[in-house]
DNA sequence: TTGAAAGCGGTACCAG
DNA sequence: CTGGTACCGCTTTCAA
């Protein structure tokens, strides 16, 4: 089933086959009319790898995430996903389960592809990425990586205050014996989270920490929170990379008898429904994902004339939620 | 960047390259050498519109569901993915949040993209879906839609099964008086589970309920158990069309000082990871997702000769998974 | 307003 | 083992 089917049964040829499925309203609506309705009758649809190959252009965006499993990622596809149909792109999404060589796969995959832009929201990294992502010349976004190259935008959050103002929160509720569980990542979000960690805990006097790391999910959290706990430390609060991960925390704790927040405080981030669906419910730290999910989408069929030709960056800053699963310290043990 | 580049810059044709980039071992090792030299120094990547556009196969997959968010399709389409990874295949996803309309735009789509398979994993339908599908000449598998046809599989899980033995529990537990909770959806898994409630529960005598339903996830969950309890109806036990939704309920319970399972058991369905970490530990059903992943790779990848070409059927099954949201009904009220 | 035809970047068959 | 070349299905001048 092909233009040239269309064509004959319409009695026009394929270039007006053409103008009609892409609105080009040069067509006499007579035609138009008998067009519509030989492609209605033979069912047809365009090949869609045709028209981006004739066309040189792509209605389809690529979204890479390190693991959509998690809420996170997974807001912010939701809503450049709609962005998307709501202008007539499509979306395709991959995922790289924070695999620097399965996103080096996924990248070259998009850039096969020719996707018209290209969101790259992973915290692992690949050397050759950058370069080849550049030398593709499609419009991509990184979320949180710190490289602003022509035609590469980036958007990044202020983890370095979120961390800050929780340090800060458990610090004022009487905190000194922190710990902080992470997840592995070459380098991005996660470790600066980390870093600005082990950065701002010394500048309170009197406190200790300690930080262990695991894989993203609620796996890893549990796993992390029972390393911790069996080396014998007895933090009187964890402070997590992010909510999925907190989520086992809590399990772990829980299942060893240690209330939250009684026993020990625990915060999350990133704001996740599911944060306020656990119990306790967790003190985290908001960061809006439909908001990322916006700025991706103009970044990413922004004129290339203008802003994406030079490459900007957005900075979001977020903000912290206080909820259940954090107290006052209790008596030192 | 095409073919023609690496040709001339290897000194040999579009012809050769392709074959080497194809792995055609009739080339001889220095030519294909040389090629390889060229692409590395060219850094070349395919064009895969034209790659499919020329070759007419396409090693692409795709996958629609109803609810990326929800862990049970997530599981699924994790499996599916790494089964197409492993054997070179690549798996596009599109969500269709539940909308039929938004579910036929995604197929055509998926046909547009000439996919070399489609997995339908939705609980909605589209009258013409069929039809269209059938036309396409793709090799598709449904999840749970009765409908066996020529090129078309269908993966199903005994639902019924499943939650009879929800219900014969409970009612050995004591339980009397129950509720479902579903989701809104217009016929397939969701609708037979509840069905199956309905047409179960009746048949153990002196058993009361009442259905609701919702949006799947933790909101709708929690918005479908605040309408029944609003209501001013009080079972004894709460059957949840699956654990998404659970979650949801558990926490409008527990914000209402009901106790789970004391005062109120609570059962899910799919046994999703996250059925473990909420609190109390979800009782559900489990869904073998890694199989259902599995089954749908080769499903697709089979041979178009044979099974396929008859289109089959596989039914999975589901188990019962007792955990902490599930106790003795208590002294009537 | 419409048609003819030249590609877009590969694949695969046919020679050599 | 390698090259020439006819398509694949659609877009886009260029003419008419």
């Amino acid at each position: 089933m092909n233009l040239e089917a269309v064509a004959k049964r319409a009695r026009v040829s394929t270039a007006t086959v053409s103008r009609v499925l892409n609105n080009l309203d040069v067509v006499k609506p007579a035609t138009r009319a008998r067009v519509m309705k030989a492609v209605a009758d033979l069912n047809y649809y365009p090949n869609l790898n045709a028209r981006s190959l004739a066309g040189g252009k792509n209605r389809t965006l690529g979204m890479i995430a390190s693991n959509l499993e998690n809420p996170f990622f997974f807001d912010v596809f939701r809503t450049l996903e709609a962005d998307a149909h709501a202008r007539g792109y499509e979306l395709v999404a991959a995922n790289t389960g924070y695999n620097p060589e399965q996103l080096l796969n996924s990248v070259r995959l998009m850039i096969g592809r020719r996707v018209g832009g290209l969101a790259v929201i992973v915290s692992e990294m690949e050397p050759d990425l950058i370069l080849e992502l550049e030398r593709s010349n499609i419009p991509v976004v990184f979320y949180d990586v710190g490289i602003v190259k022509p035609k590469i935008s980036n958007i990044r959050v202020n983890y370095r205050r979120g961390i800050e103002e929780v340090v800060k929160y458990l610090h004022g509720l009487g905190h000194r014996k922190l710990a902080f569980i992470g997840h592995h990542s070459t380098l991005g979000p996660t470790s600066e989270r980390e870093k600005t960690f082990t950065d701002t805990a010394p500048s309170y006097e009197g406190t200790e920490y300690r930080t262990v790391v695991n894989q993203d999910g609620p796996d890893g959290g549990r796993e992390a929170a029972r390393e911790l706990l069996d080396s014998g430390y007895r933090p009187t609060a964890i402070i997590c990379v992010n909510d999925f991960m907190a989520l086992g925390v809590l399990r772990e704790l829980r299942e060893r008898g240690m209330r939250v927040p009684e026993d020990v405080s625990v915060t999350g981030f990133d704001d996740i429904t599911l944060a306020e669906y656990c119990y306790p419910a967790l003190t985290t730290v908001h960061i809006p994902r439909d908001r990322i999910g916006h700025l991706v989408f103009e970044a990413l069929t922004a004129d290339s004339d203008r802003a994406s030709a030079t490459g900007h960056e957005v900075v979001v800053e977020p903000e912290l939620v206080v909820r259940q699963s954090t107290a006052p310290a209790g008596v030192p043990q």
